[in-house]
DNA sequence: AAAGATTGAGTTATCAATCTTC
DNA sequence: GAAGATTGATAACTCAATCTTT
């Protein structure tokens, strides 16, 4: 993780005075959240890759497994798997790949499309992911530093903004 | 960037309904929060990169231009690059090389630190950071999707995560 | 022709180890 | 010994091109 030493000021609130100086007013909310956004992004990512590396998990390969243990069936179309979690096809690739080294998936031919492959999750994969979801709920999810309503606004607030993006909901 | 086709309902809502059906619904609002805040920040540098990929920059580089061209004398040390940007210092030597190869900034010996190395801003890095400023401002910064108020919210909530972090500030 | 998946090339970031200077 | 910076190895992602099947 970078930047080990805390700084004894804010620099994203040190940035936007900067740019307030420079006459880019308008911009500099928006320039803030973009910031603190990445930043937060980078703190969480850290913590959660901490977490899960005596697992030998990132977090795109435990996302893969915890969504692959949702289904009823634990098998998904690697397309699939992409679109959920917001990944490049490649990215499935490799991600399927290192899970399947480690025992955790198997590839499957999709029965009901010659062109595709299933992912499913193995006995292994699910008893990994049994025991590392606890630890990331506890260690991760649990201590953001916000209340149950502030999370609450966070997640509305950026709802609004994926929304806007057309992340996803009808055109 | 992945995710083309929008989806048809909220992937994060869908996420916090299965991890209440598990029973672990302590930690439904900060794994939600989490991938929000992942979420986003791939929107928006996929936005920004698209943006500064005319002016042959990419996000870590821009900031980099853009913290010299703040300072007094156009120049800091490598040190104080990473900790302003919150980058390991391998990824600051990386980022300074390639605006070196194009002629951007310019290295140079630090006088007051036999050991330490400054980062120079030249003219035509300046005048690139001015032509990619306000596009930056105007295409990405100003078209967050949230009001000015929320913005507002957004930065300070996700500052109070930074600062339970120890991002910053006194211990 | 279009969609699912894979491959290889190119980019970026981190880490551990190293070198120089304080 | 500690700090600033660089190097080489590793990992992950994206993109363009390719192959197979529909």
């Amino acid at each position: 993780m970078p930047g080990r030493r805390p700084l004894r000021f804010d620099p994203i609130a040190e940035a936007a005075r900067q740019w307030d100086a420079h006459g880019w007013t308008p911009a500099t909310p928006g320039m803030a959240a973009v910031t603190s956004v990445t930043r937060v992004a980078q703190l969480f990512h850290g913590r959660i890759d901490d977490v899960l590396k005596p697992f030998g998990l990132t977090f795109a390969r435990f996302e893969v497994l915890a969504l692959l243990s949702f289904t009823r069936t634990g098998a998904l179309p690697l397309g699939k798997l992409g679109e959920r979690l917001q990944v490049h096809a490649a990215s499935v690739t490799n991600a399927v790949d290192r899970l399947e080294a480690d025992g955790l998936v198997r590839r499957a031919p999709n029965p009901t499309d010659g062109r595709g492959t299933l992912a499913a999750i193995t006995a292994k994969g699910r008893r990994l992911v049994a025991r590392a979801t606890p630890v990331l709920n506890e260690a991760v999810f649990a201590e953001t530093g916000l209340s149950a309503r502030e999370l609450a606004d966070l997640v509305r607030l950026l709802g609004k903004v994926r929304r806007s993006a057309g992340d996803y909901g009808v055109p």
